[in-house]
DNA sequence: GTCTATATCCCGATAGAC
DNA sequence: GTCTATCGGGATATAGAC
């Protein structure tokens, strides 16, 4: 990460920081869609034209956010996972915190999923998926000694949990604390069928 | 494909049909954030405002987009479970045609599920997910006679294929026809092995 | 009832002054 | 680093031609 600015001298100690933080202010209450860089600017009375010193364009500003966003959900994931006693449950405890990452931050998750950012552009971003990929490393005490299926399995999980809270997101199970407990229950079984029905991800599909 | 705009002139024998079609062909070459309504009308010769007498407004649009997405999804994943022997082998190939689906009507399931679209508005929307819902009805003959484990496994098989497809969309399993290949295996081994472990779908997931 | 012409407002982005 | 000024473009609204 490149160092922000130095301490406040200006109208701002530092714009860029404060940018991020508006930008995610304005998508929990207006959605991606209805953030732009001359709204977060009105936000923290500087002009439109400021920002383009911090970020090259839009899509910047909302990688930084996603990188923030993948920070944080590391820190949930590995809290819901602190109090699980099988690593087959620290799994399903992932799952989990990935759906309520997807509802209770919101503004981060649509960041990251949602916004049509092209994620591959900016390599921080992409070095920001690496906790994430060392927590899911659970699947190698679970497989123990077949690579292949760990590996196997931690995808599908992956892609499982992704699933449930992107449905989440979209509405399919419907709005409320009450969907949210669903989706998580949902994301959280499916993926210890996934474990007990690992033997299938081996064998050829067709 | 209905008639092709002329340039020019007098009026439009279909505009609305015709800016169903350059919409996906706009989002084809230049994704859902390129697509405009001013984009739509400079290609079929119409000015900028005359869209409007078709659609509200942009989503109203995309939300046709949607429509028509669905239609073509129904399509792909019958013809995809056609040669399924039984009934898990026909939820599979629903699962490959999810993730194929979303490879090669990128245009479509970009206007469905990337464009940030609020589907609830417009429940001709929701009306389309109908066929789809009723696909997923194999489940009952996997399940026979356990409804609660029916739904869930429909629920599981359906998120897993979306994470699939979603995150073969978002570049997490890599470019071009191996990717999908890939991801299409990895999706129906995963619903195979969700069908093996389904008994865990039940019990209390904490 | 369909489209054109026009006009307003917002946004992304850049250039150059302080 | 930020501001002023500015360009190009897109989303709509309205008024009027056919």
């Amino acid at each position: 990460m490149p160092a922000s600015a130095k301490d406040g001298r200006y109208h701002h100690g530092d714009l860029r920081a404060a940018l991020i933080d508006a930008a995610i202010d304005v998508i929990g209450e207006r959605g991606v869609r209805g953030f732009s860089m001359a709204e977060a600017s009105r936000r923290l009375g500087v002009t439109t034209a400021a920002p383009y010193r911090h970020f090259a364009d839009r899509d910047e500003l909302l990688a930084e956010v996603g990188v923030r966003a993948l920070r944080i959900f590391a820190t949930m994931a590995t809290a819901e996972a602190a109090n699980a006693r099988s690593p087959e449950q620290r799994l399903a405890a992932m799952a989990r915190a990935y759906v309520r990452f997807a509802a209770e931050q919101r503004a981060l998750f649509d960041a990251l999923f949602i916004s049509g950012l092209d994620k591959s552009r900016f390599p921080e971003l992409c070095r920001a998926w690496e906790p994430v990929d060392e927590m899911l490393l659970v699947v190698d005490e679970i497989c123990d000694g077949d690579a292949d299926e760990a590996k196997a399995l931690a995808d599908a999980v992956e892609a499982t949990a992704h699933g449930h809270a992107a449905l989440l997101r979209d509405g399919d199970y419907g709005d409320g604390p009450d969907a949210v407990r669903a989706a998580a229950d949902m994301a959280a079984s499916a993926t210890l069928a996934l474990v007990a029905g690992r033997s299938a991800l081996r064998r050829p599909a067709r």
